[in-house]
DNA sequence: GCTTGACCCTGTAGCGGCTACAGGGTGTTT
DNA sequence: AAACACCCTGTAGCCGCTACAGGGTCAAGC
């Protein structure tokens, strides 16, 4: 197989193959006589892990830690469990901070119902508020 | 004002004020005689601003942007409506995409119970499915 | 046999939004 | 006079790719 051909079996760019190689993720493959790189299904099944991964929104390094167990499968997996666990508190606390966000955004758009001069637009004055050290509607009492 | 006293007064890295304004987006204030940076009040209502735009997670592009009507306050602000809907589309696909995150990472977490051998951890083997063309918990029935 | 086009190679730079140095100068305090 | 906090410029690093530039290789069609 060349890296074109794992590329699309894996729904990845080219680029991202060689990226994933670079950085040792994806072990350098054999090379033929033109200095194509030829690769086996081991390399596609760890490619596919590893967008799976992705999909996920693992970072790399802790891909790269996942990778270890599946290379080592008599090691103890508890610290994928934690990984996981890890990876999810993560995406909790960023869903946390996105719904204030758009709570914050929604009531700044309402400080707007028709366009008018800059000057008197309620959404750049509320953007402006606490750079004068008065309360936001965004931002509730404090100027932060 | 030093640049030490600004930053801290905006609550800002040192650093991420000479960056604003080496990318234009805060004026380059006077000079004392040995070469300091000397800032006015306007300098940190601009800064307030801009890190106001930040916590609502705007991209500096759109931050220079909205400064362009803050400098121009006859301009028709019927833009900033556009800008901030942008925005809280953004948001708002984000917040789908992470929802569903949540809802895999959690599915994924509950197939190991009890710390295993890795060769016998349903974490991993549900990372590694998809690469031997099933389906798996996470990602409903296609494969991706 | 010569061109076209699709593919492959290496190496490097860019994205956003900072952050962190290195290697220097300045200014106040002890 | 030394220590320390602050300031300066310039550059490189973070993440996970993506996009070149500048080449080589190979099969098909004329």
């Amino acid at each position: 197989m060349k890296i074109g051909e794992l590329a699309k079996a894996a729904h990845v760019e080219v680029e991202t193959v060689r990226y994933y190689e670079r950085i040792g993720l994806l072990p350098a493959p054999a090379r033929s006589d033109n200095g194509y790189r030829v690769y086996a299904g081991t390399h596609l099944e760890r490619l596919a892990f590893i967008r799976h991964c992705r999909a996920l929104d693992i970072t790399l390094a802790d891909v790269a830690r996942l990778l270890r167990f599946v290379d080592d499968p008599a090691a103890q997996c508890a610290e994928v469990n934690t990984l996981i666990d890890t990876q999810l508190a993560r995406v909790r606390a960023r869903l946390d901070s996105l719904r204030t966000l758009e709570r914050q955004l929604t009531t700044l758009r309402s400080q707007c119902g028709t366009p008018n001069r800059a000057a008197h637009c309620g959404i750049l004055h509320e953007l402006e508020a606490p750079a004068l050290g008065d309360a936001c509607v965004c931002h509730g009492g404090h100027t932060d």
